[in-house]
DNA sequence: TGGCTATTTGGCTAACCTGCCAAATATGAA
DNA sequence: TTCATATTTGGCAGGTTAGCCAAATAGCCA
């Protein structure tokens, strides 16, 4: 019997998509590293990133509403930390495929 | 001294991102799912998402650009494989996201 | 060659994403 | 309360993406 994508299945691809779509991002992503160090301040990282806080906090709520990181207010500044350390392992898996890449590169022009 | 987002940095994120955007879309998952279990070719994959066979063929592109997948032409058909079994990693992780998730949210119902 | 099947590419529109500014909100201090 | 700082939200313009159809390309066989 062939497989194929039924509803359920579709609601489910959804849901991972959303994430990594989350994750889909030269800033999430560098925001989602520096986090794996230690919680942050939005302040801190808008001064990292180097773009308007607006922009930082935005980038924020994204991964925040996929579960990715918390916040935590204390006083008048909003603390984001990792939720799931297991991000981090993403890094090695892409880099893994971006030196795959680059050795299949070096091939070719070796050829 | 602080950690800034600096040209070299931003150059690796902008390629971690690629990838990463190449896997957040449903129907690409669902790809890099089936292709987990084997090579398949376009009509193949085409007749289990249910799109047009031009869409299926872009998203397949789309992840060969990256590097996620491979292709190869046997006859007037093309088979695609995984280049790089870690991708699976990233479906236990955005699950253990999603499960946290799942989990909050029924705290909060029953709070 | 011509016809058939498998796949890719071009082109289009609708929908979505990003980053900035401005405005709103929240907290703490005076 | 008023001010100042930190953060979020609304709104807009420019750029990107998705999916369909039609057309082009490639391989096989008669």
């Amino acid at each position: 019997m062939k497989r194929r994508l039924d509803k359920a299945t579709r609601a489910r691809l959804d849901a991972q998509a959303r994430v990594m779509k989350a994750l889909a991002h030269p800033t999430r992503l560098f925001i989602v590293e520096e986090l794996s160090r230690g919680e942050r301040c939005v302040c801190e990282l808008t001064e990292m990133v180097g773009a308007d806080i607006s922009t930082v906090s935005k980038h924020l709520a994204q991964l925040r509403v996929v579960g990715l990181v918390q916040d935590e207010k204390r006083g008048t500044q909003v603390y984001y930390s990792l939720r799931c350390a297991c991000a981090l392992g993403f890094f090695n898996c892409i880099d893994e495929v971006l030196q795959s890449v680059a050795r299949q590169h070096a091939e070719v022009i070796n050829a």
